[in-house]
DNA sequence: GGAATCACGGAAAGCCTATTCCAACTGCTC
DNA sequence: GAGCAGTTGGAATAGGCTTTCCGTGATTCC
């Protein structure tokens, strides 16, 4: 609130001189503890963390009053090393802001919590290359676990590598967990990708959909390619073919609906009753751009996305969709981390079609 | 996809026999790597990890080839304790799912990555013990920096030790940085909450509203109080008394405006032209709890919050609200992770109002 | 050409903790 | 009361890395 440009006004130098002291008070230590306690560093040690061995109450009080005087907190790296295995699993998002995955975090965190697993959140940006090397440096922090959420490319030139630095990763002793990708060799939590966008295509066709177009995210991403796949299971399933042509590839979000609705021909438009984007955040997107070009939703063209992130709730009209249950999905992960290796390659996650205003009963 | 309950097919048995070897091959250490290429471990360090010291590059070229040969990646911790300074800062939110939070998350994110820092998320879950706890687990982890963001409550009892854990923190080396609070003796990026809410409500009396009803979050809140006494000034500012039955306390939440609004009287309401939320996603709680009442926005009740969240560009209509440039506020707060402390307590972002559908000028 | 300086590799100390191993001590049995 | 297992505290080591400190060989300068 206040801001001093050059000369800075006494009542701050108070703050510059703590900050220029710059005691850097070094840290207590174990054996400061210890040393206060007049006990030995490992009887400290066993006192203050979780260790099997018994220590006389007294001894044992005495080290905790001693820690708590000191305000001694355990120095996590050298634990770390010490026991060779840390308590942190990390989660690789593609991008912390969209709903989606922020959502997922939040379901990843709280059950990591319940499981006294600290977790800390990477941003993959969507690029294999930048993921594989995140993964590289987890092993370095000898993380517990990775957790991969998001990207997925379908092409094999990609997942190589990436397999390659994930099975270092394992032998190192950490444990993979892939969220909604079956293309890997390692432990999925799968979404139902493909049968959600099946049954969500079922059920359009039974409200009376004939004309579809489908928005997908980039035409690699393995989320882009099941609920695009399964949507045309669905359609086949009520004797309805999708020509290849019925599918735009764009960007896996809000922009990406939006600019793959923009450049859209008007007699492509005029042909399409119900655009089906694979996550919510295009479809919203498609909303704005259909909307910018003087189309209303649902009455000249209907809209159903994937996912159910939250700020649906607060768009009108409600937009149609599968909904995942995040909320399981982590619990799921995390108990994946930490059981044993099941051999259960794969646990599907239901996903169930909300239909909402967006895509009324026709006729 | 495939589920395996009992017996597993042979199909799985490679997946299973590896994880049952379990053979859990120690990772490559540096003096792997200083033994493979012929040379000491002090110059293998040298050459793998940022040091000032130049080393021959024939030496440090055949260190370089070992490292990649054997797929050495540095034991983080272990730089962490020998360094006695870490490359982490901490950044503290309420709830990461929250559109807010998580936007700043990114913002946050990004603007480190630019300069070589790593960040971990912690969830406060808007609990100040638990806030204070985290800062702790933070000081053991030698957390470069922490970097604080939401809760804030006004409530000296609260603020009393966590003013002292955050001081340990510093004097351990670490910056501590606030975003939107001003509150405590330490270096602030504030959103000028403040100056804000009460341009927003300046410019709501411009339009031709009058007859204001204000939702706040918990009132401890730092953020509530600051957004409503702005609000409020700003109406003093054009001569209007707020009367203090005119504000509403509840959760600073989407379900916070939602119940809030439930809750009202349809007295109160109809005595109410504009209800000013103090962050958006309340305000979208109390736009639905409105509706569900048979409202329209704007026509019977207009509405505005403060935040300007990404889901609002989804949001019909318009949801006026006081814009918060979160890159900026990213940016800014890295930037004070990284420099040397300013004696410059508080940096002001600006925070811009933005008025659309949902506030129309009446008459 | 000799002394002073510099560049650079390596040995070893140090960071903080966990854990192994040993020694002392307890309480028992027979 | 000797021998025994069972406890429990402490010294010492391990863990992977950085950094200080030494020493050697090369360079520079007069």
């Amino acid at each position: 609130m206040l801001r001093f440009p050059h000369a800075a006004p006494a009542a701050v130098k108070g703050t510059m001189a703590r900050a220029a002291e710059d005691v850097r008070r070094k840290p207590v230590t174990l054996s400061d503890v210890a040393a206060a306690a007049g006990v030995s560093q490992a009887t400290a040690s066993r006192c203050l963390n979780g260790s099997e061995r018994k220590v006389n109450p007294e001894l044992r009080e005495k080290v905790l009053a001693a820690a708590a005087r000191l305000n001694y907190t355990a120095n996590l790296s050298a634990q770390t090393v010490a026991r060779g295995t840390s308590t942190t699993v990390a989660l690789l998002v593609s991008d912390i802001a969209d709903a989606y995955f922020s959502s997922m975090a939040a379901s990843v965190m709280s059950a990591a919590e319940a499981k006294g697993l600290r977790v800390t959140i990477a941003v993959t940006e969507r690029n294999v290359e930048r993921e594989i090397e995140l993964v590289r440096e987890l092993r370095g922090q000898h993380a517990r676990a990775v957790i991969l959420a998001g990207s997925g490319y379908v092409d094999s030139r990609f997942a190589e590598p990436l397999v390659r630095e994930l099975t270092m990763f394992e032998e190192m002793g950490g444990r993979v967990v892939l969220i909604s990708r079956t293309d890997l060799p390692f432990e999925t939590v799968d979404l139902d990708n493909l049968g959600g966008a099946r049954r969500l295509a079922s059920a359009l066709v039974r409200l009376g959909y004939e004309s579809f177009r489908l928005l997908g995210g980039e035409e690699q991403l393995v989320a882009t390619r099941d609920r695009i796949e399964g949507f045309r299971l669905g359609l086949a399933d009520a004797g309805i073919h999708l020509d290849a042509d019925r599918v735009i590839y764009s960007d896996f979000s809000w922009e990406g609906g939006f600019t793959a609705v923009q450049a859209m021909d008007d007699k492509v438009l005029a042909d399409t009753r119900l655009i089906f984007a694979v996550n919510d955040e295009m479809a919203l997107g498609a909303i704005a751009g259909l909307r910018g070009r003087g189309l209303r939703i649902p009455e000249d063209i209907a809209v159903a996305g994937f996912d159910d992130i939250r700020s649906l709730r607060d768009v009108v009209p409600g937009l149609t969709t599968v909904r995942v249950p995040l909320v399981e999905v982590g619990r799921e992960a995390i108990a994946r981390v930490i059981g044993s290796p099941s051999g259960e390659r794969s646990r599907v996650v239901v996903a169930t079609v909300a239909l909402r205003d967006s895509t009324p009963r026709l006729n």
